[in-house]
DNA sequence: GCTCGTAAAATTGTATCCAAAAAGGGTGTC
DNA sequence: GACACCCTTTTTGGATACAATTTTACGAGC
């Protein structure tokens, strides 16, 4: 893929930011991360100008931008907007119903959980497994949700360091294993076609795991999945 | 107020979009718009990414940015995924507890649709009164409700050229009234510390401006407010 | 010793210039 | 006459140069 210059800086500063590779409330000096990343100060501006668009810089005239910093309650107050959001979703698809072959693809990946979790204990490889179904799981919803709003607000609550689901390693057999069958209970209520109560699972489902996540930063029990922190050149020395 | 011209850029842009000065799916070149706001093509650039950000542009690599074109399921969508939000804000608000002075406040605001609608018909002056009323009602909840997630999404949930209630003028009584009812429901919900009240009051009274807005927008009967669409200038020959 | 002011250095914002890609036009061939 | 190909023009992306603002350092004054 030949995308230009701005796109690739944006994509790679955003994954440094995420993984926590370059450290909240830091500084972003134009010409110094320009030259590590091999490029002039202009594709490197737009970029950063991207990346406080989405929230993970916060930009200051003439004085520059410097990583956000998110605490306990920002982790929480995004968790509750997106739990919102989600629920709308799940019940958006809930009342329109959903298609055989999109319900057998999803009971699919519910499987993945199941299998993992009738071992009674957590495999490492079962883990990554189940956090890209949990992914899948929650994208699909949104997708077929088909309203572009949720599907763009939900990514921006995402875009938090260290409080993706995309990155977020579940490490509590009972957590997951409470998570998985509000899984299996979402799905259920999409099948019924029940708005109501797709709508309250799905909150309550992204609500919990705001708490939970919240918990295991302050605990410092927080694991960040390994495809996603590899593959990143170090830029600040 | 000496902003940099980035930001001015930016500002006159979003108004000349949101007010429809510039037509959706119009392709901005940016050498003619520069020259047309008096400025180089780099600060017109970062407005341009930025408003592309924010959803009001369409960007494609090597080919610029266009008007993003909103259709009535846009409008419906943004409105129900705001819909929630607000709702969410509604609903933290009236448990966390409203203070006096606040309420006070917002009893005031109520005041002037009160005064209004007593007339029995709508006088253009107090139209306009009531529009800004009601995003001082609306903002303060999203404000009390101090989550900076919400006050963002539901931001950029109003950013659809046409469609934003810091834009829209009511014109018919009835509805007017409805929705005004609407509003003192929903400050009683939060006076009386009443979550659930606060939530699905809010969540209609939202989805139903939405529902009108794109009714509006289909038989023709929009009218956007003076002061907005005032003092701009002509970018387009 | 501390504060304030001023000047130098560093950093960001803007303008201009060059390169690369896309759009437009014309000619040739089938 | 229609389509394809190539060249020119236009437009966008990126690099560099310059201007403006902020930060920092130093010294005078209290």
């Amino acid at each position: 893929m030949s995308a230009t210059s701005t796109e690739e800086v944006t994509n790679i500063l955003r994954e440094h930011i995420m993984c926590g590779q370059i450290h909240p409330g830091e500084r972003l000096q134009q010409e110094r991360l320009a030259r590590a990343l091999g490029v002039s100060r202009t594709p490197l501006r737009t970029a950063l100008a991207n990346l406080a668009n989405e929230g993970l810089l916060q930009y200051e005239a003439n004085r520059g931008y410097t990583v956000r910093a998110f605490d306990r309650k920002d982790i929480i107050d995004g968790y509750a907007a997106r739990a919102v959001l989600e629920g709308l979703a799940a019940s958006s698809v809930a009342t329109a119903g959903i298609d055989f072959s999109t319900l057998e693809k999803m009971e699919r990946w519910l499987d993945i959980g199941d299998t993992a979790l009738a071992k009674g204990k957590l495999d490492p490889k079962d883990i990554d497994a189940y956090r890209r179904m949990n992914v899948c799981f929650h994208d699909e919803i949104i997708a077929r949700a088909d309203n572009r709003w949720i599907s763009e607000l939900v990514r921006q609550t995402q875009l938090i360091p260290f409080a993706s689901n995309r990155m977020i390693v579940w490490q509590d057999f009972d957590i997951m294993y409470r998570t998985h069958d509000d899984h299996h209970r979402i799905l259920e209520a999409l099948k019924r076609r029940d708005p109501i109560r797709a709508d309250y699972l799905m909150r309550e489902h992204v609500n919990f795991a705001g708490e939970y996540l919240a918990q295991c930063i302050e605990t410092g029990r927080i694991i960040t999945a390994p495809d996603v922190s590899a593959s990143t050149t170090e830029l600040v020395q």
